[in-house]
DNA sequence: GTCTATACTAGGATAGAC
DNA sequence: GTCTATCCTAGTATAGAC
């Protein structure tokens, strides 16, 4: 660690990120200001435009490293299941823990996919991100087409029903419309793998069927 | 309609509650600036301070009219439905259209129930807000507790997430995660609606083995 | 009831010193 | 690589003219 003279931090960038998602998660998205995660980190208003050059490079950082650990930790998840001794694991409930680890990390964090795939920052075409982005949706995939029997587009759409109800939980719960009823991030995890587990056995009848007829 | 001198509007401060909930629709509540609906609607930037006294008067003023049209159009949806000769329709159905109409609106306007239920709006007490905020709720709760056979913890959580699917798949259209699958707003009603449906009939299914258990 | 003008705050971003 | 100082923009809100 060459610390000389003046400098503030060993890596600033890093502090930079870490600080921003703080702030995100405190205050939103759209309330983030270059200016006050500067002011948190201990450095001046200026520090943060030498690492990245505009507000939106460092909201595609930020997301970049949201989409990481939202990954490691819908993953993680899906590992603490138990397993069979083929290593194989419940597809339905596996559908269900992510749900419930997504719904924690949007609750926690009050962003998700939409800070991932906001419009504003797909469309710098930062490649990182794109990648970030395909991440989370490989740790979703593999569950949901278990559920499905190997059909993609009913996987897809078992996914985007799932995540929709884990994101709009997550949303409600810290909109306050939810709040006197299910005050803890806990609650809100169990319903969205309750509703996730309900759909996805849903599918799994319809697959079955579909199989069958 | 009486005309004097240099008035411009009739109606301004009907005007400017409609022109914000339009600016909220494109950019979202927290991008809604009073400077930014004053030069929308055509009049000066101190103009809307004569009729609001501040930025939060005309955002309670857009919640409370969000909470009427909201259920107006998820009152009209249940009505629109097939009805029995004794007034009576399918309750789950009744539910369903219900979260349809929730996620077209929340879809349309770029905000819903956590415009009415915003935290900082509700700790500013006021009445009107507090009034249009139960409308919404009894324009959902009847048909739930029908799906539940009157139980109505049961029913709050039904709604809650039914709900809480409408909005997620709201906001995840808006915010770009389902813009290239499902580019209109008529798929994500139907998409609530179908997830609205699964959920009520898995609580009447539960309120059923209830009573023969 | 609306205007113009203004005070104040805050953020995004850059220049130049060190 | 970080600082101080500054420019510019934009918003909230008020005062006083009409």
């Amino acid at each position: 660690m060459p610390k000389r003279s003046t400098y503030h931090h060993g890596d600033l960038k890093a502090t930079l990120v870490s600080t921003a998602l703080r702030l995100i998660a405190e205050e939103g998205i759209a309330a983030l200001s270059v200016a006050e995660v500067a002011r948190r980190a201990g450095v001046s208003t200026a520090a943060p435009y030498r690492h990245f050059a505009s507000k939106q490079a460092l909201l595609i950082a930020c997301a970049i490293a949201a989409a990481g650990t939202l990954t490691e930790q819908m993953t993680r998840a899906q590992e603490e299941l138990p397993h069979h001794e083929d290593g194989s694991a419940d597809p339905v409930e596996a559908t269900a823990v992510s749900a419930a680890a997504y719904a924690r990390f949007a609750a926690e964090n009050g962003s998700g996919l939409d800070l991932i795939f906001a419009p504003e920052l797909q469309n710098a075409g930062d490649t990182d991100l794109l990648q970030a982005g395909r991440g989370v949706m490989d740790a979703l995939l593999p569950s949901a087409l278990e559920v499905t029997g190997g059909h993609a587009r009913d996987a897809l759409e078992l996914l985007e029903r799932q995540i929709a109800a884990a994101h709009g939980y997550a949303a409600l719960l810290r909109s306050g419309f939810l709040s006197r009823r299910h005050p803890t991030i806990d609650d809100v995890a169990s319903h969205a793998a309750a509703i996730a587990r309900s759909l996805a056995r849903e599918a799994r009848q319809a697959a079955r069927a579909d199989r069958q007829g």
